[in-house]
RNA sequence: GGUCCUGUAGAGCAGUCGGUUAGCUCGUCACCCUGUCAAGGUGAAGGUCGCGGGUUCAAGUCCCGUCAGGACCGCCA
């Protein structure tokens, strides 16, 4: 090694030590006769004496003009550092410093490499655009936050390990190179020299892999696997992303989740420091629409829906002649001011609504505003009580399908969580949400399957859920963590019947599931175990956990929002050659006949 | 595919009603400085105001287009 110790681990038990240092110089203070500066290592930082009489500071090639001695150190040079460990002489400790006990006298201090002046700094600035900071993401890395995120991401990534081989699953890795399928998000395609014309996808997830694991008799299978999506960004969105993604055969519903809650309480309590209660409460996705307007609700505050549906059942006001009428209260909402009320307007256009009806509770109870002017003596007199509202309060009202209502108001709720500075950030708050619905209406009036079309129905729905699409009840759960999807996955069928009945309710042919899906359901032929799984989105996860805004904060190198990655330029045109070679222009023999002249 | 926000020196930002030489902080460079830890002092360099077009006597500022970054809707089983 070229050094001796690591910076950040100095105390005054080392003084009177000789050590050799090596890392980067983080800041300088130069007073001219003496300089000091931090140097920086993975293990943190110590701070470096150096006199100007000693000609300590060189650069190891010896050429590059720089003339020797002198303090000709820049940040984030990388260098190394020979010298005593003493103690600070009295007063000049820095008690903010795990190692401000002790200084560095330097004999010698070598260049190892110099450093051009920054694109940005590294120490101190944190506004910096996103963009500089993942073009010159090395440097990023440097900094405190990055480099905690990733030190963070790497433990719980152990800890994973350390819980599922505890638990008795297997790790084992799924291909990239695999089959397209149409159902889900778009695909990645990977072109095939030695078939021109046909292309690989890059795996959405490796679901249907890890369930023919469960045929194969692994009966627990986990991996960390990279999955690829080609669909928009949001900040919490990467093209490519991680998950675990985990399988279990001979299980029931509890038996995931026991699973999903000793991983999520190990990782809060060894990193977070956090005790997680277990078990986690539950929730059905329909009590979670009704009372938060979301299939991921945010328990860190109140603020819940009122269902007005059946108070406004016989009203005059038309607006509110809709199949589900719904409120949410903003406390101290009343005093906003009328352009402030105006924004929420075009707050809920943005979001595609037509709007967000108010009604204002005056200090001494009358309700005031568009909606109270319409509403009648007795629909007013009432209103306060029907929605728990105080005076002062603004009301928010959604008018119209349940489910587009509901999330309106949902989203509503955590934007006046957020404005009224409602939410407790230092709080964790978990829960299942269960009995999703298995199919929801496509526009064509057909059904599609909400999660995938491998998901079981609830028991009680398994005789059943043909004839009553709309209303039947998924095995399938998700795991939310302060308003956050954390994962989710379900029971799997197992049974042919049932598989290809849910098949027919999508509309999927036995010709184009055999075609689609036949290698899963030619497995499914051989004693398929009962099984389920799920998978936990790692990124996000980590970001939680790390307490990052963005899951690009908890991500070495990712990509901007346009897909680019701003460090390498990719992606970048190809070649005449690489096409040809790649067989990118190829036209398969049935879309295209060969031409005969 | 759609909506919105942003784009001014290496970084972060200001720039009024369209009007003189486009400012501030940090960084960089030079010099001074022996106890700082966001060191301090003096001075200097550094700008195609994203790009293109338009309106105007005059555009960083107004208009149109375009590109880039970000947020959201659609999308993401």
């Amino acid at each position: 090694m070229i050094r001796t110790h690591e910076a950040g681990t100095l105390r005054g038990a080392h003084a009177g030590e000789r050590v050799v240092l090596a890392g980067w110089v983080a800041r300088r203070r130069d007073h001219g006769g003496v300089m000091f500066f931090d140097l920086r290592d993975a293990s943190g930082v110590v701070q470096v004496v150096s006199r100007g009489d000693d000609e300590s500071v060189h650069s190891a090639g010896g050429t590059g003009g720089r003339p020797p001695g002198g303090h000709s150190l820049r940040a984030e040079f990388c260098v190394k550092v020979t010298g005593e460990v003493r103690q600070r002489p009295a007063g000049n400790e820095n008690p903010e410093l795990p190692t401000g006990a002790v200084e560095v006298v330097a004999e010698a201090v070598e260049v190892l490499s110099e450093a051009e002046p920054l694109p940005f700094p590294v120490e101190g600035g944190t506004d910096i655009s996103e963009e500089v900071r993942i073009k010159y993401r090395y440097l990023d890395i440097r900094r405190e936050e990055m480099a905690r995120n990733l030190r963070i991401r790497s433990e719980a990534a152990y800890l994973l390990s350390d819980v599922m081989r505890e638990a008795g699953f297997v790790n084992l890795e799924t291909p990239y190179l695999t089959r397209s399928t149409p159902e889900g998000a778009r695909d990645f395609l990977v072109p095939v020299r030695l078939k021109p014309g046909s292309w690989y996808a890059l795996p959405q997830s490796p679901q249907l892999f890890k369930q023919l694991l469960m045929v194969g008799g692994m009966e627990r299978y986990y991996q960390l696997a990279r999955c690829f999506r080609d669909e928009d960004f949001r900040k919490d969105r990467q093209p490519e992303f991680t998950q675990i993604d985990l399988e279990m055969s001979f299980v029931s519903r509890d038996d995931v989740l026991a699973v999903g809650e000793a991983l999520v309480a190990t990782l809060w309590r060894e990193i977070a420091g956090y005790e997680v209660p277990l078990p986690l409460p539950r929730m059905t996705y329909a009590e979670a629409m009704s009372r938060f307007g979301s299939d991921k609700p945010d328990l860190r505050f109140g603020v819940e829906i009122s269902d007005l549906t059946a108070y406004f059942a016989n009203t005059g006001f038309r607006v509110f002649q809709a199949p589900y009428v719904g409120a949410v209260v903003m406390p101290g909402g009343g005093s906003q001011t009328r352009r402030e009320l105006d924004a929420w307007q075009d707050w809920a256009k943005s979001r595609g609504a037509r709007g967000l009806a108010y009604a204002l509770i005056g200090a001494d109870g009358s309700v005031s505003g568009p909606v109270g002017k319409n509403i009648s003596d007795a629909e007013r007199s009432g209103l306060a009580a029907a929605v728990n509202a105080s005076p002062g309060d603004c009301v928010f009202f959604a008018a119209g399908a349940a489910h587009a209502s509901q999330e309106l108001l949902g989203a509503a709720r955590l934007e006046i969580g957020a404005r009224c500075g409602l939410i407790d950030s230092t709080a964790w708050s978990f829960l299942w949400v269960v009995d999703f619905p298995m199919f929801e209406e496509t526009d064509e009036g057909g059904w599609t399957a909400i999660h995938h079309p491998f998901t079981s129905p609830l028991p009680e729905w398994a005789d059943k859920f043909a004839a009553e699409p709309g209303g039947a009840l998924a095995d399938a759960y998700d795991i939310v963590c302060n308003g956050t999807e954390l994962g989710g996955g379900s029971i799997r069928i197992h049974r042919q019947a049932m598989q290809q009945a849910v098949f027919d309710i999508i509309g999927l042919s036995a010709e184009e599931a055999q075609s689609q899906f036949g290698f899963l359901l030619d497995a499914f032929k051989y004693g398929p175990p009962p099984h389920g799984g799920m998978a936990f989105g790692w990124d996000r996860l980590i970001m939680l956990l790390a307490g990052a805004e963005s899951i690009r904060d908890v991500i070495a190198f990712p990509k901007a929002a346009s897909g680019a990655d701003p460090l390498t330029g990719a992606p970048t045109p190809i070649t005449a050659a690489q096409r040809k070679e790649a067989g990118i222009d190829a036209r398969p023999a049935q879309a295209t006949p060969p031409k005969t002249g």
